[in-house]
DNA sequence: ATTGAAATATGTTCGTA
DNA sequence: TACGAACATATTTCAAT
């Protein structure tokens, strides 16, 4: 596991420097500086201290997977053999490019993972071929996502 | 429900510089140019083109909230009383800001959350004083995510 | 669609307070 | 920490192909 630095103090500049580059990341350093008061090369340092602190993981552009087709999302929780290592069976959904998010958790599933399919079709497809072929998952249970209404990062 | 245009052709040349800007919202044009071997102006023309295309939904600079002491995963489907609306419940889902994400879902919940809580007494308390207290939620069922193996978008 | 060059805008460093 | 000025890079526009 990653060490990371607990000890940090982030006041009110640092904030409004992160909630505007999670808004968005291409935002110039001089309009946030014009927004705070303070110099460009003030916020700057504030940045440099915050990526280093490793409260900043990166910058992403995001993608709207609608456009390219992909409608079906799911969540399976996923039963597997006592025999099976759990990481092995991560091993093989890592293969599986439509498997987004996975999870080990408590309760009746071993693994939970969030997928994001084309459509119906494809979702049996990932579900019946690549799923349940890999060695060790006796059984899933599917959620479709009908909507999503929220998404978003924690609050800073 | 925003109209997309459905009908893109995305090349070769496209994948990579969404790719590399997937990867780190900051890449620079001329980073891609080298990579893909054509000018900066013309990646900078096909990055207005994908933009106009709706594929880019955005950037964000991506926080780690374990160093916000955010260390408590959960996915918790929710039961709705027949009688409270289910935009209602959104509504009163979106004001906590522990809930990262919200569906509809097929099954036997009404609606699917996740949230991302510091602790185990933080979650008791988003569960049982947040959650618990909106209007027609009957009960829920809750699963902790005791590690994420997987966290990624769709492949290009 | 692509190019190179020019014009703008933005990011980074540094000496100082 | 913060500042401003100097400097280095990056983005954007544009006429031409």
């Amino acid at each position: 596991m990653k060490v990371v630095n607990q000890n940090i103090e982030i006041d009110g500049i640092d904030k409004t420097i992160l909630r505007a580059l999670m808004r968005d990341a291409r935002t110039p350093i001089l309009a946030i500086a014009k927004e705070v008061g303070i110099s460009g090369a003030a916020i700057h340092q504030r940045l440099r201290k915050l990526e280093a602190s490793g409260i900043i993981s990166g910058s992403k552009f995001v993608i709207n997977p609608k456009v390219l087709g992909y409608t079906t999302m799911a969540f399976i929780g996923i039963y597997l053999d006592k025999a099976i290592s759990n990481p092995k069976a991560v091993k093989q959904l890592e293969k599986i490019p439509e498997v987004l998010e996975c999870h080990y958790t408590t309760g009746n599933w071993s693994i939970f993972i969030k997928i994001l399919c084309k459509d119906n079709e494809h979702l049996m497809h990932v579900l019946n071929k690549e799923i349940q072929s890999i060695p060790g998952v006796s059984r899933t249970e599917t959620f479709i996502s009908l909507a999503q209404q929220i998404d978003r990062q924690i609050e800073i």
